[in-house]
DNA sequence: CCCGGTATCAAAGGAGCGTTTCATTCAATC
DNA sequence: GATTGAATGAAACGCTCCTTTGATACCGGG
């Protein structure tokens, strides 16, 4: 943090460029095994392996394990928003009606959860979060995953005419949650359940459409 | 020290004490921590510490972690089915609907993920392994897993006319199976998320209401 | 009383991992 | 050219964990 503070102090135009590229290796290595391993399944090494780092670097940039995962998070994020999956799709144009809202959030959630390269890391991370937890889990969940939820929570709320808050409505969307975070963490149960399951878009639409019709049908059951 | 202190001030009773013998102990042990916390989670030590036990008797006993593991999950099969939730709901006598068959085996998962004691470290067990796998994973969840979801699949394909192996059979199971295990193995991530949420035989038939509900009005569609 | 197998125990071995140390390289500054 | 501080690299430290070792206590049969 010293070190920190003396260079902004000296050359406060960017770090990003008078870092030679190390940092940048080693956020990009993180979020890609945290996405697809976990942070306990991950180890320091493992990381700066691929970064083509020596094993100090992470704690001379980032100050430890736990800091890096908080910091590839963030990273992630970034990386999501700039090249996202389907940019086009976020302009339709006129309002949406309460199952297109849903559906357009659901399909937002599963084709990142599904998606190959970083595009789906900061999904993938944060859906990894919640059975491996790391230490920052709490700020996680607040920062990352509970504003996502309360979303869900109110268009449900609204499809279901009850609180976004009613158990009716939590347990639906912990049943959508539910669903995106076993297909990425259990994905070695899975493909020994379910050998040749493809872990790829058309599956995520499936997904999206079933759980869309899911909620639907909560809101409106047959007769 | 804590466990050398107690040993100190009770040796004598404590070896009297051996009568249920290590190797029980250290199956009660193994199951209820592996079942509450995973495999990887749990150390030796904790194990053999809360069965009153040197942390060179696994070893001596089983042979190793991993077979604890193993027979962990035998015991508590045992021990399940030994006294059971809801022995009295065994014998309805006469046929079945689809509905009711699938209402019974949800109700038998869930009562079982969400039971406290003996009688839930089975499903407890097997549910931790999808996320936080043992070395024997394909064993378990050929053994374990692999049959009750064919009877899920059996069921779900009569309702649906669709064939057992279908991706909306499958997922549906996946769907449903991706519930129990978020619940087992997201337990911190719920109760920040959903403070007060309440891991008890309500929620479970709630949870178990939900599912068959999806199930049947997957099935059978409202307009 | 001795003896051999069983069970337990304290202690250490050995591996993996996060972190630290310290020497070195490099670029910018004076 | 010397100096300064950031950045890197090799090695090792400290810790946790699973496992092994060798000694010891117990106990039924000679």
């Amino acid at each position: 943090m010293t070190t920190k503070a003396a260079r902004n102090t000296t050359e406060n135009v960017s770090h990003a460029d008078h870092s030679p590229g190390t940092r940048r290796r080693l956020l990009d290595a993180a979020a890609e095994l945290f996405a697809t391993r976990g942070y306990r399944s991950v180890a320091v090494r493992d990381i700066c392996e691929r970064a083509c780092a020596n094993v100090a670097a992470v704690n001379y940039h980032f100050g430890g394990k736990d800091k890096l995962h908080a910091a590839a998070i963030e990273h992630a994020r970034e990386r999501a928003l700039r090249e996202d999956l389907a940019p086009a799709a976020s302009t339709p144009a006129g309002p949406m009606t309460p199952q297109q809202k849903l559906h357009r959030q659901l399909h937002g959630m599963f084709s990142r959860a599904f998606a190959n390269g970083p595009a789906g890391w900061y999904m993938q991370i944060v859906l990894r979060e919640m059975v491996d937890p790391s230490p920052a889990l709490k700020q996680t969940i607040d920062d990352n995953i509970a504003p996502y939820l309360r979303k869900l929570e109110a268009i449900i709320g609204q499809l279901l005419r009850q609180e976004p808050d009613s158990h009716a409505v939590k347990d639906l969307v912990s049943c959508i949650v539910a669903t995106a975070v076993y297909f990425q963490s259990c994905r070695a149960s899975v493909e020994h359940l379910r050998p040749g399951f493809a872990f790829d878009q058309p599956c995520a639409e499936r997904l999206t459409d079933l759980m869309t019709a899911m909620v639907m049908h909560t809101a409106a059951p047959a007769a």
